[in-house]
DNA sequence: AATCAACCCAACCGCCGGACC
DNA sequence: GGGTCCGGCGGTTGGGTTGAT
C-alpha cells in the first residue's frame, strides 16, 4: 500500500473541529482519545483532542475571572501541595489545571514582584518560626531553583505564600483557621468547598451538580444526562452539521462498532 | 495613532505510570 | 518480566490582546 499518511493537524482548533470532537465525545465518552481522534477524522492526536476537551469544550467549565475565594484557595492549596495543578484543580470546580497554572504564573509573578519590592524597602521582613525570608532572590539562592514558580510550594515560597494569604484574609475578614478547616473538611468528606462560587453571574452550568462533584469525576454514563442542562451544549447540538458528523461516523464509527 | 511591554491563555512537548499483551 | 500503547500531568511556548506611553 502506498498510503500517504495525512499530516497531523496542530495549532488552534476551528469551530468545526470543536463540534466534531464534542459529538464524538458524546458518542464514545471522554476516555478513548486515540480512538476518538481516529474515528472523528480530525487529523489530531488523541492527546490534542483530550486537551481541547478538558481545557475548553467540557460543559462544566467555568469561564471568567477567578473569584477571591478561588484565588485564596489556589494560594492555600499551592502552599500545601506545590505545583500539583491537577490536584488543585479538582478542588476548584469548573477550573482546569491549565487555567490554574496560567493563573498562578501570571498573578503570582505579579504578587511576587510586588512583595519583593515591598520587602526590599527598609525595616520590613517576614519571620517564620524556622527562618527569616527576606526576598525572592534569597529564596532562590537558598533552594538553587530557577524560578519562584518552580519551587513546588516548599521552602521559602511557601512561607511567603502563606504570609500573603494571611495578609489577604485579614483584609477579607477570614482567618487562616477557617480556611484550613474548610480544606480539611472537604478532603475528609470528598466534597468541594468553594461555597459562594455560583454567586458569579458568569456561572453558566448547573451549580448543584458541580458543587456535589466535578463533572469530570463522573463516570461518562452519569454525566451524559447532565449535558442536557447546558445551554451552550444544546445550542451546539442543535446546530450540528449533521451530514458531516454522520458521514464521519458511518465511515469510521460503525466499522469500529461492528468490527 | 503608533509603538512597545505586559499580560493572558490555548496548545504543544516530554515524561511518567498504569494497563494490556 | 519486558515491550508497547495510551492517558494524564507539569512545564513551556507563542500568538493574540490590552494598557501605557
Amino acid at each position: 500500500m502506498n498510503m500517504v499518511q495525512e499530516e497531523i493537524r496542530k495549532g488552534p482548533w476551528t469551530e468545526q473541529e470543536d463540534i466534531l470532537l464534542m459529538n464524538f465525545v458524546g458518542l464514545f465518552g471522554d476516555r478513548r482519545w486515540d480512538f476518538i481522534a481516529k474515528v472523528s477524522g480530525l487529523n489530531r492526536t488523541g492527546k490534542s483532542c483530550r486537551l481541547r476537551w478538558v481545557n475548553y469544550l467540557h460543559p462544566g467549565l467555568k469561564r471568567g475571572k477567578m473569584t477571591p475565594q478561588e484565588e485564596r484557595l489556589v494560594l492555600e492549596l499551592h502552599a500545601k501541595w506545590g505545583n500539583r495543578w491537577s490536584r488543585i484543580a479538582r478542588k476548584l470546580p469548573g477550573r482546569t489545571d491549565n487555567e490554574i497554572k496560567n493563573y498562578w504564573r501570571t498573578h503570582m509573578r505579579k504578587k511576587a514582584q510586588e512583595r519583593k519590592r515591598a520587602m526590599c524597602a527598609p525595616s520590613f521582613s517576614i519571620s517564620s518560626p524556622s527562618s527569616t525570608v527576606t526576598t525572592v532572590d534569597s529564596v532562590q539562592s537558598k533552594t538553587g531553583k530557577a524560578s519562584f514558580y518552580d519551587t513546588g510550594g516548599h521552602d521559602g515560597d511557601q512561607v511567603m505564600g502563606m504570609a500573603a494569604v494571611v495578609q489577604e484574609n485579614e483584609t477579607l475578614g477570614n482567618s487562616m483557621d477557617d480556611i484550613w478547616k474548610d480544606i480539611e473538611f472537604s478532603e475528609e468528606n470528598n466534597c468541594y468547598m468553594i461555597k459562594p462560587i455560583c454567586e458569579e453571574t458568569t456561572c453558566n452550568f448547573s451549580c448543584a451538580a458541580i458543587m456535589a462533584s466535578p463533572p469530570w469525576d463522573y463516570p461518562w454514563d452519569d454525566w451524559l444526562w447532565k449535558m442536557d442542562n447546558f445551554e451552550e451544549e444544546s445550542k451546539l447540538i442543535n446546530n450540528l452539521p449533521n451530514d458531516q458528523i454522520i458521514s464521519s461516523f458511518n465511515e469510521y464509527g460503525m466499522a469500529y462498532l461492528t468490527g
